[in-house]
DNA sequence: AGAAACATACCGCGCGGTCGGTTTCTTTTC
DNA sequence: GAAAAGAAACCGACCGCGCGGTATGTTTCT
């Protein structure tokens, strides 16, 4: 209640900031880096309290991987509320998305491809594809656009593994040209 | 010299054996399965026997790497020998070489993301990419042809997720469409 | 005979995970 | 309102196991 100073506990703030350095060290130094003391010691706490607010090391994976789907699904919903209908919304949505990833996260937080690869993230990901097609079957059902879906993908790629700025499109021209790809 | 039987052993099918177990291994049960023992086991070798021919684990990883890049490589070679030259020569290369990967090695051998998402993995293919481009400058450096190999990667990418095939294009289809983008 | 190609047995370390205690917040009771 | 009670948040020490790696012996080829 009082506004004094809030000295009490926030737990899900800890909870945040394990989810948000585990992703750190998988991108910045490789998933081999990613132990459970590592991460402990990233967010400021120690093992035991990690281990309180997530059962195994398993279930924190699960953790960073379902919070980037969320994160990229918020990021679509917010293109999509402004960009309306039409012919390829849902494929602009997803090239500002992921573009907008790479650019404001660049190989930081924005995701993990390494556990993009481990079996377990593959059915999150199909899942959650699966329900967006069928609900954007309308729009977006095009093969031209499934096309410009996968270069969205590559440049999301290329950003993960940091890809040097002499090997690549600016980026700026690289969005315009990808939805002007998705669009009429 | 005896045609008999070939009873002799044969160190460097042995090593051929460990690399493409390990490439299996990674992308069939995820990179944290591949441990040496594993490795060793799937090749039917002792982990001792392992090591007799990579120093350590790393450097196993490192030719897992190093054979996929080469087999890419001499892939985009032989499709190079045929389609000539002329605009997009290098990016029809890259596209067929891409999903024919895909194809005839279904998240088999053809590579482990995972792997390229580690650091050192990051380097070997940005400069084999940047000597490519350098000598493909002439004919490959338009901006569309770009957005054609961030395609093909995206495609690659699928395939690694081993995406279901629902939400997916037909794949000669696929090719048909990014080599005629990758034309005139 | 000598070297290469393995197998066998072993080691130390760091990993994921557990357990009991301690602190900090919230709720109850009077 | 304070004090007691309870639960939640977190620490610190510990454990067993499996990992990468080594040293030495044994077989197989030249």
């Amino acid at each position: 209640m009082s506004e004094a100073y809030e000295r009490k506990k926030q737990p899900e703030l800890v909870r945040r900031t394990l989810i948000d350095c585990a992703a750190h060290l998988a991108i910045e130094r490789g998933l081999q880096a990613v132990t459970v003391q590592a991460v402990a010691d990233a967010a400021g706490v120690t093992k035991g309290g990690l281990f309180h607010h997530f059962p195994s090391k398993e279930k924190l994976i699960d953790a960073v991987l379902k919070d980037q789907i969320d994160k990229f699904d918020a990021a679509i919903e917010a293109t999509l509320a402004q960009d309306g209908q039409g012919y390829g919304c849902f494929t602009r949505a997803y090239i500002v998305a992921t573009l907008s990833m790479a650019e404001f996260a660049p190989a930081l937080e924005s995701t993990c491809v390494a556990l993009l690869t481990e079996p377990v993230a593959r059915k999150q990901w199909s899942d959650w594809l699966r329900a967006r097609l069928a609900r954007h079957h309308a729009t977006d059902a095009a093969p031209e656009l499934e096309i410009v879906r996968y270069a969205a993908d590559g440049v999301w790629l290329a950003d993960l593994q940091q890809l040097p700025a002499d090997l690549r499109m600016d980026r700026d021209e690289l969005r315009k040209r990808l939805i002007a790809m998705a669009t009429k």
